[in-house]
DNA sequence: TTTT
DNA sequence: TTTT
């Protein structure tokens, strides 16, 4: 058993990736979750880290946005990359099954697009190695 | 909503800390996860890293070892530190409200210890400011 | 463990009752929530029943309404009662530990309230027995 | 969202139906899952009912007895039925996407099977109407 | 007895 | 590196 539900609001737009060889969609965001606090005490806020495949990440490039609330049943994953300085880093990331948008509207209507972009034509993402995914 | 729930096995016997001002016992370790995978493909395993406060990470201690099977309810934090290098290291755990213990038997009985111990005595942890701690 | 999660919209206006000794609040109300289901199919929704005790009864009471989109953490709750003609009828609630409420405004609005009532001042619930609480 | 995690103990062994037309195997089980109370109150224990589809039913009626140790992560599904009476009954099952054995062995160690039989050979189950099965 |  |  491996379940987490998580319900927060992104803290910034989804970046969107694609593997070279499947040409698979990637996205990974992060989520603010404020945590119950008793009311004197200062605000607290976990921000994990979500990553989501295919479909799904496709949907999450175009309609989510910085703030937007989403919930979503995934599970945890954990991995390890090697730094710049040869060092290990050990991940642990929320892996989506599901994206529940809970706040509707084109990505696009609150992000001031540039002209002539249309939320349809998603381009220009920057290529990743499939090695480069630490997960 | 922030939930998160686990069954796995431990990987280390837990390490159990006191936090100098309240001595508030605090239990971490990690448990492995299988992922259900297709079978001809190469096994795959999850290691989230667990945090219990108070009565239930003393119950940890007493009762949990390396390879046991536990089930953990609970939610997701994540926190950063600096590391000896001056660098932040982010960090995500599970802190969590509930561990059930799934194989029983006292952890002394597993874990051959020293001579003359007692497993309602523990002694000698390191002492952990709560600074240290960082989550 | 017994770990619930769910996200869907309230069929009805929640019902609060109060407890005879304590007075405590019971909110309790069904949520739709639609499958996940293949396009050509047609929709399928289940409608688990939602229990909620105490101060967050009192929200529910004031903030929800029929259709607003809610978050719940929980746990299956079963019991059993004997209905007028005697028989056993088995039940199945989710008792919540928390409620979130995904959409907002005060539940007046929404609810065209008869002239003169307030929002803050609830009154003419019916009393309940705590032997009718099948739970 | 619709998430289900529960840890518990069969009630009976497990009821295995086969659907007429797929020959689908059903499984159906209830577990018995105690409350956290306060020591001085009586225990309290719900008993969620649980179905399972497919090869995972199967393997419930092949590994599954009385009284063993099961995870479920799984959904809320609701529906309803006529009774004899004609009387509309309301039914809330967890229908479990995974069943985890937390307890080993053979079922037929535990159950004292008839001479002859098989845990291989499953045989002599009545066969159910797709219509019987209400979700 | 069901919601958008 | 953080959201309303």
């Amino acid at each position: 058993m491996n379940s987490v539900n998580l319900i927060g609001r992104l803290t910034k737009d989804p970046e969107v990736r694609y593997t070279p060889t499947t040409q698979m969609a990637v996205a990974t965001f992060s989520i603010a979750i404020d945590r119950p606090t008793s009311k004197d005490k200062e605000k607290q806020t976990d921000f994990p880290r979500i990553t989501v495949f295919g479909k799904q990440a496709e949907n999450c490039e175009r309609f989510l946005a910085k703030g937007r609330l989403v919930g979503i049943q995934g599970r945890i994953q954990t991995g390890s990359y090697k730094n710049k300085e040869g060092m290990t880093v050990y991940t642990t990331d929320v892996v989506a099954n599901n994206v529940e948008f809970l706040e509707w509207g084109d990505r696009k209507e609150s992000n001031a697009p540039a002209e002539g972009s249309t939320s349809d034509v998603p381009e220009g993402f920057s290529k990743l190695d499939d090695d480069d995914i630490p997960f």
